[in-house]
RNA sequence: GCCCCGUUCGUCUAGCGGCCUAGGACGCCGGCCUUUCACGCCGGUAGCACGGGUUCGAAUCCCGUACGGGGUACCA
């Protein structure tokens, strides 16, 4: 393992990942968390993949969660940013220093079976009993290490979100820290890595909240004083229950594929569980690190809100240039998400109608549809779009509308709004309503882009030959 | 069972003993604008889990209760 050098940074931060094949939203926000305080404190960022069961691990997976985090904008480009490195890497060092708990009188070896603990502690409020503790055995295979914890006193963990919670000595029981085959546990694991890399602050999920007085008292044990804690709440879903990947949507690539801004996800992501003040929540990522408090992070478990996340990330949409809007939808306008060829594909009409979509998604996977009737060769045939639209009188006010069309001078949104707006008249329509039928026809549905410009762009000839058909078909 | 954590509008939150007639945001509802749908703007709805204390005064502090969540593996 590359170790940095010593006193390199004051504050160094770890985000401990274990590769599963997805990153996790809420991996994202704990990672996104771990950054801001490295940042704010001008510390260090320190990612250690937790690839301890290195047979089930692929290195796709971990390739995937550098490239999910680089998407939000934590580059392991970035001067702060450390790793990542591999718990795998380390596990000589976590056998050494199962040795040396071992050797300290710190922990012993115990020959208990599953069975044995489960019989003899039936009715134990606690688990494994010390059976082994006085026995003194030497290591053998299948002789698994324990940690022999305190009988008295209480251990306090130093949490910067939840106060500082106590525990019980007496109600720790004597953990494994070694397996039969001599190496080292999880719990152990982490502690080493953390001690050797010199973490200074580990803020994980609260779910380890349980299991850091025993984490502490190795690291005293191993004679450092333990880092500063802080363990975040669970995100959960509508039912309260915490976010899983077997019933939730929670894949990062999932929301970014469905054309949520990383800017706006991470923006979202920042503030579940945390606020920047009273007022502003839509800020740019270099005000939330600057406001970022890791002590004021709320200690109640958070809803993932999806439709707040895709509020904001209207907003992201509305705050791009036209420019950078374009740019973003580009994946939406090739196949698979589009439906048209990239010969029926024209960049200079999807230029000219982008201005009226932007400001009207929430989402950029929503671009498709509404752009479909420039590209494709005739309108999506939506039958309730149909049957709404065409009612009487639409057949006549479609004919006549689709006459003056062909004589109008010039093929633009203001005089054919001021044509449409005409004919509907002689037909005692309003142009809300005159404007439907020539919508259906033209694009396909009853609600879209601003029909006018959509025509301007469309081009006559299109338009024309779509309402020819639409008369036709009316009169079938 | 045992241990730990939590509880402010439907949701995310502000609040850290008087500024609270509890503020903002998303959602929802209504209106304006309007070529559909949106955007935008204006307005509205709705909350301190419950019960005891402490205090001149509690959403804020303490203790219970209820309800939720997490942990309790030779998993991570």
């Amino acid at each position: 393992m590359n170790l940095p050098a010593p006193g390199s940074s004051p504050i160094r931060v770890r985000f401990a990942p274990s590769p599963t094949g997805m990153f996790h939203v809420g991996g994202a926000r704990s990672a996104l968390f771990n950054w801001a305080v490295a940042k704010r404190a001008g510390g260090t960022f320190v990612l250690r993949i937790e690839d301890t069961d290195a047979a089930r691990n692929k290195p796709e997976w971990t390739s995937g969660i550098l490239t999910a985090m680089a998407s939000l904008g934590m580059h392991a480009e970035d001067p702060t940013f450390e790793g990542p490195y591999f718990q795998s890497a380390n596990a000589s060092l976590h056998t050494e220093a199962a040795q040396r708990l071992y050797t300290q009188g710190a922990a012993y070896y115990c020959d208990c079976t599953r069975e044995d603990v489960a019989a003899r502690t039936a009715n134990a409020q606690t688990g494994y009993d010390g059976h082994c503790r006085e026995r003194g055995l030497a290591y053998a295979a299948g002789r698994a290490l324990r940690f022999r914890t305190p009988d008295e006193g209480e251990t306090q963990v130093i949490d910067l979100i939840r106060g500082n919670p106590t525990f019980l000595n007496a109600v720790l029981e004597d953990f494994v820290i070694a397996r039969g085959d001599g190496s080292a546990v999880f719990l152990l694991a982490n502690v080493v890595d953390d001690i050797s890399m010199r973490i200074t602050h580990v803020i994980r999920g609260e779910e380890h909240l349980p299991n850091t007085p025993k984490q502490q008292l190795m690291w005293r044990a191993l004679g450092v004083e333990p880092p500063t804690w802080a363990h975040l709440p669970v995100i959960v879903n509508e039912r309260r229950q915490k976010l899983s990947k077997r019933r939730d949507k929670v894949a990062l690539e999932d929301f970014l594929a469905d054309g949520i801004l990383p800017d706006a996800m991470v923006n979202y992501l920042m503030l579940l569980g945390w606020s920047p003040g009273n007022d502003e929540e839509i800020l740019p990522f270099e005000t939330l690190i600057e406001r970022f408090d890791i002590a004021g992070v709320n200690s109640a478990s958070a809803f993932f809100d999806v439709k707040k996340l895709t509020s904001f990330n209207g907003e992201y949409i509305r705050a791009m240039s036209t420019q950078e809007f374009i740019k973003a939808c580009g994946p939406w306008l090739v196949a698979p998400h589009a439906p048209w060829t990239p010969e029926q594909f024209d960049e200079a009409a999807f230029a000219a109608i982008a201005p009226h979509a932007q400001s009207r998604l929430a989402l950029l996977s929503d671009i498709t549809n509404n752009v479909d009737f420039l590209f494709l060769d005739a309108p999506v045939d939506d039958a309730a779009s149909w049957d709404k639209a065409m009612k009487e009188p639409a057949p006549a006010l479609l004919a006549d509308v689709r006459t003056a069309l062909a004589g109008l001078e010039t093929w633009q949104a203001e005089p054919l709004k001021e044509l449409v707006t005409e004919v509907g008249a002689a037909h005692g329509l309003k142009l809300g309503k005159a404007q439907a039928p020539v919508r259906v026809a033209t694009t396909g549905r009853t609600v879209g882009l601003p029909l006018f410009e959509s025509l301007e762009v469309l081009g006559r000839e299109r338009a024309l030959t779509r309402i020819d058909a639409a008369l036709t078909k009316l009169s079938a």
